[in-house]
DNA sequence: TTTGCCTCTCACGTCGACGTGAGCTTTTAC
DNA sequence: GTAAAAGCTCACGTCGACGTGAGAGGCAAA
């Protein structure tokens, strides 16, 4: 397949591809006239990539973490730094973590109809209960 | 206090101090010379502000966001403000699951001294396991 | 008053993942 | 055979949260 086909099916622009391609993630074959041509495994590729991508790791830390994941096993200083994308992605959820929390407790109070008690309105930087962050959802009323 | 003392009691730069206030996060009472000064809530404001930024909100959200935080009530409007920002935070939670998860395969597999079966070494794009995400932490070998 | 540190306001620089033409060649559809 | 559609390579633009001087003024201690 082109580039254009392989953009339609992964939805990512052809720009995109094409920077992939520039930062050694996505290799392709190329025509006598220089067109690239991609095989079927190309679309789980991107896919991989852009899991990786809209978690935050950066262009560079997905190069060197690819071989790894394609091989399924590690070189020890691979390993290091598999174990160092994995402490930041944890440190990452933690702060998005905080932040639900956060809204939640601002949600719970304002679409509570009873408005319970006489809270101080806003505890400045109460200890997040190390809990689940499963406190506020789908309180959107239905339409 | 003055925007040195704010700063080294927030950890964050005087530069990012003057940056809040000029998206309108952070207001700052002025001396007769010009120079900003804090009283002892604004420490609190300002980790509440880097709660959200580093859960990767914009200025914008946060300076929708603030009141209805700051106030632990909210309008109709800013309501819908607070669940958009709430549903996005947890479609970015699970991007970074997603990522986690794809990580923790291949840690698991690279760490094993088993080597268990010969799986195919990578799946693609496997059903991520809905659970949880704690799989293959703390492996890093003790020094 | 001088030293030295702090603060002020412009205002340009940065970095990363692309967006967006410009100008040209290749492939496809009729 | 020709025109539209798709691809190619530069190469500059973008956006957001600050970093980084430049140049000038403010403030407490000696």
């Amino acid at each position: 397949m082109r580039i254009g086909d392989l953009s339609a099916r992964t939805g990512m622009s052809v720009r995109a591809l094409r920077y992939y391609e520039e930062q050694e993630l996505l290799p392709s074959d190329r025509s006598a006239s220089g067109q690239r041509h991609y095989d079927d495994t190309a679309v789980d590729r991107v896919r991989l990539l852009q899991i990786f991508y809209r978690a935050g790791l950066s262009s560079t830390s997905i190069r060197l973490l690819l071989p790894s994941v394609e091989a399924g096993t590690a070189a020890p200083e691979a390993i290091e730094h598999l174990l160092d994308q994995r402490e930041a992605l944890e440190s990452r959820l933690r702060e998005l973590e905080a932040a639900a929390s956060r809204l939640d407790e601002v949600i719970t109070a304002a679409t509570d109809p009873l408005q319970r008690c006489r809270h101080p309105p806003t505890a400045p930087l109460e200890q997040h209960s190390t809990g689940s962050t499963t406190t506020a959802r789908d309180r959107r009323p239905s339409p």
